[in-house]
DNA sequence: CTTAGGTGTTAATGTTTGGTTAATGTATTA
DNA sequence: TAATACATTAACCAAACATTAACACCTAAG
């Protein structure tokens, strides 16, 4: 099923509940994180990449709302689908203001959740993968083909690039010549922002940083406190 | 408004309903289309292009799911909307696996229609809109890009700047030959506001003033007590 | 079952960069 | 002309980055 690696924050404070939708969730192949407040889930937001939220409105310390309006300074893409045990027009006004995708009142149909969240999810790929089939690139006298984890130079073997390598390369090569931050490598490739996901994307850069040297005019170069960018220099007509 | 050119089609087979619709929408600046059933719904959506559609589940000759099914063969982007009478479960399971992206109980309110219009257009448009913050600048012989941080005069290498650099550089640019007060540098960019981090911002302008040397016809000027002034001499035509 | 190879993380160590503070001097204003 | 604001250079420290090595884990071949 295709629904493999999606994951979904959940934030929902009756831990009864939470666990028994994280459960039905998961069993329908979600990756699904719980947060038992808007406090803790705005902190897990903030550390992985999500495909889709699901907010409870009603909570201690941190309602549904605002952590709807952090997200989005955050993020204005992932989808966010609150639940409320209220179906006032006041709250589903407000939760489109706050940038809802979708609402739904407790108690729901499990069932409709699921299409709801598929309908979303599958709405969102469709449109940034458009562009996502592309998995050859040309990089300065280099071809990288991301599918096979395969980067040439000129006639000489390829070089077997391992899975992370290669991500990390893509993605680099997908922001040529411009910034590619850190922190969207860490959130989308090692899916954690923290102290040792960063240590370990500079042990990778490095090692990106070793294949390329076999062309001079290629090189990665860091923008302190920012992230990394991949530039060619002399670049001839392409 | 931003609905202006916001093109919708409304597919309803109730003449009366859908006129009411229809004129309601168009009060708020919607370019609205109505459609009274599946074929003539349809008929119009090749003719032309859309930014939503809003369709009727319970019509003669071509129903809503049908409808949306022929529309989503065409194209896989635009935001489908259903209005229903009946708010059966199999109903929704329905629209959803036909490509919906939200769903209407009939009588429902108009405001949470034009709700769910907006949250369901604005985050379409968002999705492509790649928001644009202006990091390229002007200044003199000079040209900033502050978002790789980096200073060029004219054909020589770029000066790469620092953070802060960066910063009260752009803080300076934007107030060209204006004064910018010295308070607001401290406040946004040192976020504090004492005799040290003052000192600290002398600092960066004394670098500031000393990679502008390189054109004559750019200062920093001090004004006493009250903050600096970017200014640009001898202005050609820009 | 054992082990070699591949993959990724953590550790250890050194280098670079960025920012503050200090030291010293000059300009402005009351 | 004294007090305050600004200017400039240099010294220093912490954080970010770079690189190599060691380690842990898994998988597939022997």
């Amino acid at each position: 099923m295709e629904n493999v690696n999606k994951k979904i924050l959940l934030v929902e404070d009756d831990l009864n509940f939470g666990a028994v939708l994280k459960d039905y969730l998961m069993l329908n192949d979600f990756d699904v994180t719980l947060a038992k407040n808007g406090m803790e889930g705005f902190e897990k937001f903030k550390k992985d990449s999500y495909d889709l939220c699901i907010l409870d409105v009603m909570m201690p310390y941190k309602d549904g709302y605002t952590l709807a309006k952090e997200i989005r300074e955050k993020n204005n893409e992932v989808p966010i689908i609150f639940l409320t045990a209220k179906s006032m027009k006041e709250d589903v006004l407000k939760g489109y203001k706050a940038g809802a995708d979708d609402y739904l009142n407790k108690p729901f149909d499990s069932e409709v959740l699921l299409m709801k969240i598929k309908a979303i999810i599958q709405r969102k790929s469709s449109d940034t993968k458009a562009e996502q089939v592309q998995f050859e690139f040309n990089i300065g006298k280099f071809h990288l083909n991301s599918k096979l984890r395969f980067l040439t130079f000129s006639t000489e073997e390829p070089i077997k690039l391992s899975p992370k390598e290669n991500e990390l390369l893509k993605m680099l090569i997908l922001h040529e010549n411009d910034l590619m931050p850190r922190e969207l490598a860490l959130t989308k490739i090692w899916r954690d922002d923290n102290y040792f996901t960063s240590r370990s994307m500079d042990v990778y850069i490095a090692k990106l940083r070793k294949y390329l040297k076999l062309d001079e005019d290629v090189e990665i170069l860091n923008i302190h406190g920012e992230g990394f960018r991949l530039v060619v220099k002399n670049k001839t007509a392409e």
